[in-house]
DNA sequence: CGTTCTATTGAGGGAAGTCAACAGTGGTGG
DNA sequence: CCACCACTGTTGACTTCCCTCAATAGAACG
């Protein structure tokens, strides 16, 4: 393919690294691989469940939501992907998706091949083992998840989710943890917590009234770190970052 | 380690086997793995959040909840595991558990050590990738727990648990799909699906009163399938299985 | 300057939680 | 052998959290 902008890859080296020890080789090829470049406009569908693909997806900028659907149609988001994070890596061993993936703002993304990621983890087994790694963590924040979801209310649960989102954007170099981007409206805040749009409105009306976050513009501002991290009963444990 | 029988390796190679292929060799690789047997008592933990392991914990008989906790202590399901199943393969690459596990009746475990499955993975690039795809299943039916959780109604969300746990069970040889051991308390099924107890309790009598499903002594009996389905809206794609 | 998407708010209803009581079951030990 | 206890299942009454429906306002966009 295309030789990629080391620029697009550097991210991801990142986010391998953040997790896994990476000798320079191992960095030099995954910053060697090739890939095409794709725009994607905001809440646009770019895989379907169903869909065989033969390629993964890095996030260069923007964000996405992976999600599944019940049987109404509705949605529910079951993973946030940030700049750096590669949205279906299982896809490479698993190329038939049984998920959806949308950018849900405008969003660049770049394809690579599975081939060629195979090629790189055959090449570099230290690289088989961060893709496990990453694959492992990428379980690890689903399972927190079902933890969020299926035992905590409505303000503790926003407030686990701008946690989460505010330790990986910082770790990802994507703002700091006080004031990062989130560019989420507030219906899919709800399709991310199992919440309906109206009730993420009055709750982040109640975050608010506590003077914790306030959400402005694409843009989450963290007033008392500290007491959000109680109030949505945060450990950041389950993401795994170790190096 | 004492040399495992490999009655008890079987069911975890067929459960490898039913998503990728294996060769011979890696068939006997596998069934070559020690490992040191383990009897776990009903409703005891045996790994412990934030423990420190050195081994994987293969389901021999029983099953096991792998959980997490809110801060008031309640705890969620977040995965169960039937015997074959590798209760945590992912620790092998994240050795600090942030998840607990717990037998959920009588459950008979074999420990297996991190650094013998390394080696078997490093000197059979097909097993490292049947590992991966193992590990990538279970984020797939952990992403579809957030959608039945955050998506659908205590009926529903009940009704796709016992039709995923069917398709697992007769997958794995135990029982049928119309009739399996599913030995949870309705406290479990709570703490599996995001429920209480009592609302579980309430929940079933409305499935027997469809007369869907009877649950009577740690048995399922599935009367009518595929109107089962539909009222879960389940779709077992899922699972991942194709081999 | 309409159109469309998003945010906001109110009113009312429904699904699930909480609390409490009691029955059935199995185990344990006197 | 039976009394006792702990656990599980069942049911009722009441509460609460969140959903649904609806209306309106603001923002973005052509």
């Amino acid at each position: 393919m295309v030789p990629a902008p080391g620029a697009a890859l550097q991210p991801f080296v990142n986010r391998l690294a953040s997790r896994s020890v990476l000798t320079e080789e191992e960095q030099r090829a995954l910053l060697g691989l090739g890939g095409r470049l794709k725009n994607v406009a905001s809440h646009i569908d770019f895989v379907c469940e169903g869909q065989r693909v033969d390629h993964a997806s890095l996030v260069v900028s923007g964000l996405v939501g992976r999600f599944g659907q019940n049987r109404d149609g509705v949605r529910q988001i079951t993973c946030l992907h940030i700049p750096g994070d590669m949205a279906d890596l299982p896809s490479v061993v698993v190329p038939k998706a049984c998920w959806g993936l949308a950018a849900l703002t405008d969003t660049t993304i770049l394809e690579i091949s599975h081939s060629d990621l195979r090629r790189v983890a055959a090449e570099h087994p230290g690289l088989a083992e961060a893709f496990l790694r990453d694959c492992a963590a990428d379980g690890s924040i689903l399972a927190a998840w079902v933890v969020n979801i299926g035992r905590r209310g409505a303000v503790a649960r926003l407030a686990h989710l701008f946690c989460e989102m505010a330790v990986r954007c910082e770790r990802a170099g994507q703002g700091h943890k006080r004031c990062f981007d989130l560019p989420l409206t507030q219906s899919d805040l709800g399709d991310a917590t199992g919440l309906t749009a109206v009730h993420v409105n009055r709750t982040l009306r109640e975050l608010r009234s506590r003077t914790l976050i306030s959400t402005q513009a694409a843009k989450v501002i963290i007033y008392d770190w500290e007491r959000l991290v109680t109030t949505g009963g945060f450990d950041d444990a389950f993401m795994l970052f170790e190096a």
